[in-house]
RNA sequence: CGGGAAGUAGCGCAGUCCGGUAGCGUACCUGGUUUGGGACCAGGUGGUCGCAGGUUCGAAUCCUGUCUUCCCGACCA
């Protein structure tokens, strides 16, 4: 019978839940915040990082692998960094388990087996790699390192949700080491670049480049530039972040490198990150309450064919027609694929894949045969037609591109609808609480009022959006004076 | 971590108050009829009732502890 789906209206999250489990992309674990990655969600997470992989490779960056612990006394080098993620460390002290004598067939931490230096489980690798990167640096002709990673890592939240915020989440994380501060805060920018140009052009999902307050900041950055999204039910999505370090990691692990006039300087760094809550983003951006919708260009599969027919004789003749279609497609470079499963009808299917979000669906029995035409059924706007058979690939690939243009077009207005600006607090509020979504308001530029403001509206400053235009204002709260209006809202 | 809810067959649930042979729907298996929007008939398979203790002649049910999940907060570089 029919996957029961809750609704978008009936209560957000638990439809969020629903499309995430029902939709296959993952399921729940028997670890406290940790969740199986299906392989239908893994395939849509391959596709993303094959992409981005493919970007960071065209701007000069090569991959390598770092330890997954990090000994205590590196971790605290950076203190700010170490400070920053204290409080969400899992931390390894034994390395052995042995039989335990009061309970057969149990196991116990063997206390004889305590580490000397207790290892925390990376939530981060700053530290990790600076620690590297001192070893490799001596001279300005060893910079830049321009370095990316593939990496799981663990934060020990509170309270975790599906992609969007678990204990253990994949990711990507660039360490970059430059000679000059003024290349370090190029590299920041460009990696920002390249996640908006991702995230926009291949999830759909439109974002505003920003960078963040200091209250807001990445521990022990000097700036954090992020790339904002706005979820369908107007709450702000962190898709990614690029940091610009200083020489504050340098210092730490004392990394220096002989210039031109071999005078001995800091090492200046970046960092930059996006995961596996993207994925998470892209659900809640453009699905809808018959299941998940995805973008054609990273979708696992971007067209599925359904054949209606009557007894094995049509499906022989389904089966040989549509193997032509698929070789055509494939040829195209089309992922396709072919469901004559018999233990599901056709309607099943239909609905099946719709709750896979797989962008085009292409139905064909004798009567399109006959006529030498399919049916078309595009995800996102739930049109059907039926096409001509004759330039079927092109005409599948045409609407592809159609499909993925159309997805940002509508997500990029549902934004753009909602960024309001406010010039009372009032305003603000009633925004918030009403229409919700993105607030473009003045403040007065103190961590105190930004504070206060969060503690007030549950809202906080998202980022302070590149090339924003200066206009002299009152702060929403305060009343201060102001020099430009900053992005609010409330956040995942 | 605070407040609330939940965990019984793959999934969704009833049974728990008031202890006495574990049930329903769906899925799955077999056979048949079907197939243009989640098919129908018939016959079957499948569960240490989250886990660990305790009370009892007897525990899904009562008690204690613990793990996991969801919702609302706090937290979230």
């Amino acid at each position: 019978m029919a996957k029961e789906l809750t609704t978008r209206a009936q209560d957000y999250s638990q439809w969020y839940n629903d499309l995430v489990i029902k939709g296959e992309l993952a399921d729940y674990s028997a670890v406290r915040g940790c969740m199986v990655i299906k392989p239908y969600g893994y395939a849509l997470w391959e596709n993303m990082r094959d992409v981005l992989d493919k970007m960071f490779k065209d701007t000069g960056h090569q991959n390598a692998y770092f330890p997954l612990f990090v000994p205590k006394s590196l971790f605290e080098a950076e203190e700010k960094n170490a400070e920053g993620f204290a409080k969400e460390c899992a931390v390894v002290t034994h390395y052995r388990l042995i039989a335990d004598p009061n309970n057969k067939g149990k196991l116990m931490v063997d206390p004889e087996a305590k580490l000397e230096e207790e290892l925390i489980v990376r939530p981060t690798s700053e530290a990790i790699i600076w620690n590297t990167y001192k070893t490799w640096i001596q001279s300005y002709r060893d910079l830049p390192i321009l370095v990316n990673q593939w990496a799981n890592v663990v934060r020990w939240e509170m309270r975790t949700r599906l992609f969007l915020r678990t204990a253990e989440f994949l990711w990507q994380e660039g360490h970059t080491a430059h000679a000059t501060s003024v290349e370090a805060i190029a590299e920041t920018k460009q990696m920002l670049q390249v996640y908006a140009d991702f995230v926009e052009n291949w999830m759909a999902v439109p974002v505003i480049k920003g960078v963040k307050t200091a209250n807001e900041r990445f521990a022990g950055a000097e700036d954090t530039y992020c790339i904002e999204a706005l979820m369908q039910d107007g709450k702000a999505l962190q898709a990614g972040t690029s940091h610009f370090l200083g020489q504050n990691f340098a210092k730490a692990f004392d990394v220096k490198f002989s210039d031109q006039n071999n005078k001995q300087e800091y090492v200046w760094a970046t960092s930059w990150g996006v995961s596996t809550r993207l994925i998470g983003g892209l659900v809640m951006t453009h699905s809808d309450d018959e299941g998940l919708v995805l973008p054609p260009r990273i979708a696992p599969i971007q067209v599925v064919i359904v054949p209606i027919f009557k007894g094995e004789e049509q499906k022989q003749v389904l089966d040989e027609k549509v193997g032509e279609l698929v070789k055509s497609f494939k040829a195209a470079g089309i992922r396709v694929k072919y469901d004559n499963s018999d233990h599901a009808r056709p309607g099943w299917k239909f609905a099946e894949y719709e709750l896979k979000g797989v962008p085009i669906r292409i139905a064909i029995g004798a009567r399109d045969l006959e006529n030498q035409q399919v049916e078309l059924a595009r995800r996102d706007t739930k049109e059907k037609f039926s096409v001509a058979m004759e330039g079927l690939t092109q005409t599948v690939e045409n609407l592809l591109v159609e499909i993925q243009a159309n997805l940002f077009e509508r997500a990029k207005n549902y934004r753009d609808e909602h960024i309001t600006k406010a010039d009372t607090w009032d305003e603000f509020l009633n925004i918030l609480d009403n229409k919700t979504g993105f607030v473009l308001a003045h403040w007065d530029g103190t961590a105190e009022t930004e504070d206060k403001i969060k503690e007030l509206a549950k809202a906080t400053i998202r980022c302070i959006p590149l090339d924003n235009p200066l206009e002299n204002g009152k702060c929403i709260l305060t009343g201060n004076a102001s020099t430009q209006r900053v992005l609010f809202a409330r956040a995942y």
